[in-house]
DNA sequence: TTTCCTCGATGACGCTTGTCAACGATGGCG
DNA sequence: CGCCATCGTTGACAAGCGTCATCGAGGAAA
């Protein structure tokens, strides 16, 4: 299943720290989201019913954690974005930034020293 | 306006080619996508609201054509992912596929050279 | 034990998306 | 002058999403 946006909220701040319960989950993500209580506590259950996110009981409550790698997660999305506009290459994808003038010198230091690493 | 998945097919095929009048759209991407008739005048018209594609009047149709460039849409969706999953950096992003063993050697030589230019 | 608090489950609602069909205007052909 | 083929507009509907509130069950505290 998807994880939607919203969503995905909360999956960064499981795979930030976890196991979490719901408690400390509205702590991490509802203020600076303006969520209430009751929207993050939605989320979470679509989480669960989605089997992205397990949880275990834990006396009165659940501890809750990441069913999917964030790994995997970033994997899939990434390669959906390059497959749907850059026709699965990536250097196109680089020319682009590059072309809008969004890499910093540092930025363009970080990639030759990859592009080094990885071409050995 | 947010341009919708579905919706960006149509933009693509405008994109490549343009103006379209709806039936060369249909005849397009209606039949590579399953799609009937109905299904992709709805979508031309919800991105004729969304403002993102214009209807010039030719005889009793109309011509459509993008009024977004690809350029522009495609930096907005990279640097979103950029911005949501890799901290606005690139190299993250370059190192991931890398990691990922999706990058073939065409890819690194494509890389090597690209950085290459882009460092002078 | 009774009252209260908290947790997770569930209902609700408006909006967007994906998908398709029906309708009303209009131009072309016989 | 009528009829038919089209075109764009609209309506429709189920599913998903973002958002929030209410409810029932079960501990905790008095």
């Amino acid at each position: 299943m998807k994880i939607s946006s919203a969503e995905s909220v909360i999956m960064e701040a499981l795979w930030r720290k976890n196991p979490l319960t719901s408690e400390a989950i509205i702590a991490e993500v509802g203020e600076p989201n303006g969520w209430t209580e009751g929207t993050v506590k939605q989320l979470l259950s679509r989480l669960v019913k989605k089997k992205a996110v397990g949880a275990t009981p834990e006396g009165r409550r659940y501890q809750y954690a990441p069913l999917v790698a964030r790994g995997d997660y970033v994997a899939a999305e990434s390669q959906g974005l390059l497959d749907r506009l850059f026709d699965g290459r990536l250097a196109p994808l680089v020319t682009q930034f590059s072309d809008a003038g969004k890499l910093s010198d540092e930025d363009i230091a970080e990639l030759k020293a990859l592009v080094e690493r990885i071409s050995k």
